[in-house]
RNA sequence: GGAGAGGUGGCCGAGUGGUUGAAGGCACAGGUUUGCUAAACCUGCGUAGGGGUAAAACCCUACCGGGGGUUCGAAUCCCCCUCUCUCCGCCA
């Protein structure tokens, strides 16, 4: 969410940076004048607030006093006042509602340092990180593999869900667990991360906090009990681990001392991914449910983006330790996601695809989710300020899991296990 | 699911419908004392919104889990919801 008051204050600024992300200049326009409208009936009702809570404090003192019939009349009087106030609050809440409404449809404003453009084309590779392996033979696509070497049943999968979903067995699914306890590992051995494991389902609550909320409600799984209508919509399937970790301190002060805190989190991630019908339906690129270990940092703003550097070099760590060939990108302002300043995506090489898989998304929100979320920290000068908060993924598994395999086969068809995941797998090698 | 008890400021914890934004304590900040530390003493210390100011000061409004209601006036009375705890039942 954006801040009301830099929006008031610098109107045009606000109006540019959002352009630069495709948003109307007109909703600031919009904006502003359900503010005012708002701070307009507020001040009213305040002024008759006021003058209601003296009179009451008048009536009780002449009570006191012993007054009690000739009171009558006044008590009447200010009654018919509160008549009008509960009418004016209406109103206010109101005009606060579509005012909240708004600002929480609103992306937040791109750092300065993110280059300006409309789509992905505009992206700017910043870092790459080796270079394709090399194959004498024509390298096999992830599909081909996990059927060969019956890592993944794709058709079973289908069964029980739908498509979409994965059904990982034997080797693949030992490869699938060992991921995810190298990367927690990791990330907690090496990076310093407290690991946390969070609730697979949040409330709305989260998901507006973190951004998700109200406008991609249609990309998540809305749960209900049985089939109890009524209880629709009160938890949904997390779309990451960042929407209960990242609202973890929500509605706290925290101490300043006690930041940066880190987290790392392993969950599944459970997309509806509408509107993405007919992409990618076949293999495990674009998925409705795929495994993930999350990064999440809350800092000061003077640290923010040291943070986020130094978080973009942990999920890099792990393609660079798994001996991955990879790519950094900065999202350009119009690729940026709803909710971040800056993001690095981190896309790694799947020699199979010919292409880059995005498997680390990194950004630094600063205080969009801070203040949806009202977590603050009580600086060391005294006052409550908002932190920013940060996420990274550290990995994505599902690609991460295509990358690996197409980048270790062999001509046999057998698949090489880099060294850091041998003692978790307990082989060096996957073969039929 | 059933029964009961409870949710008050960063934390603990008082609170009779009317100067209670809220006693007291802890923590924290500043000061005095002190060889240092500790202790003691003094002072200060909620949040948000609106107005106001060059910036302050200052003024107003709201907030005692959330939402309604009663009342001239609600932390305090009534109703609904929610969460926590204890006991019972069911269950991995």
């Amino acid at each position: 969410m954006l801040d009301l008051k830099y929006v008031r204050q610098s109107p045009d600024e606000a109006r540019r940076r959002l352009a630069s992300r495709g948003v109307a200049p007109d909703r600031i326009d919009e904006l502003l004048a359900v503010d005012e409208s708002r701070r307009k009936l507020l001040t009213e009702a305040e002024t008759l607030k006021a003058l209601r809570n003296a009179a009451s404090k008048e009536i009780g003192a002449r009570m006191k006093e012993g007054a009690s019939v000739e009171l009558e009349a006044r008590k009447a009087a200010v009654r018919e006042m509160g008549e009008r106030i509960a009418r004016m609050e209406a109103q206010v809440s109101e005009a606060e509602a579509s005012l909240n409404a708004a600002l929480l449809e609103l992306p937040n404003l791109p750092h300065h340092t993110v280059p300006e453009g409309r789509d992905a084309a505009a992206n700017v590779v910043v870092h790459t990180h080796g270079s394709p392996s090399h194959f004498d033979f024509k390298p096999r696509g992830h599909v081909e593999l996990c059927e060969s070497l019956h890592l993944v049943d794709f058709e079973r999968g289908a069964k029980l869900s739908g498509s979409g979903f994965l059904l990982y067995t034997g080797w693949g699914a030992r490869l699938e667990r060992a991921l995810i306890s190298y990367l927690l590992d990791l990330h907690v051995h090496q990076h310093g991360y407290t690991e946390v494991s969070p609730p697979f389902m949040v409330n709305a609550e989260c998901m507006v906090g973190v951004g998700q909320f109200p406008k991609f409600l249609n990309q998540a799984y809305a749960v209900q009990e049985g089939l109890d209508g009524a209880t629709l919509g009160q938890r949904y399937l997390i779309p990451t681990a960042e929407a209960p970790v990242a609202n973890m301190h929500r509605g706290e002060i925290l101490r300043q001392d006690e930041l940066p805190k880190s987290y790392c989190a392993y969950s599944p991630c459970f997309r509806a991914e509408a509107g993405a019908a007919g992409m990618q339906t076949r293999g495990m690129i674009r998925v409705h449910q795929f495994d993930k270990v999350e990064l999440i940092k809350i800092a000061t703003p003077q640290e923010g983006y040291a943070e986020l550097e130094r978080m973009r070099g942990h999920a890099e760590r792990v393609l660079q330790d798994l001996g991955l060939h990879y790519r950094v990108v900065l999202l350009c302002t119009g690729d940026t996601g709803f909710a971040s300043a800056k993001t690095y995506d981190i896309e790694v090489w799947a020699p199979g695809q010919g292409s880059y898989l995005e498997v680390s998304s990194v950004s630094n929100t600063e205080d969009f989710q801070s203040r949806r979320m009202q977590l603050r920290f009580k600086s060391e000068a005294g006052g409550n300020l908002l932190p920013h908060v940060l996420n990274g993924s550290g990995v994505a598994l599902a690609r991460l899991f295509v990358s690996l395999i197409e980048t270790y086969q062999k001509v046999d068809g057998s698949i090489a296990i880099p060294a850091p995941l041998q003692p978790y797998l307990r082989t060096d090698c996957i073969r039929a």
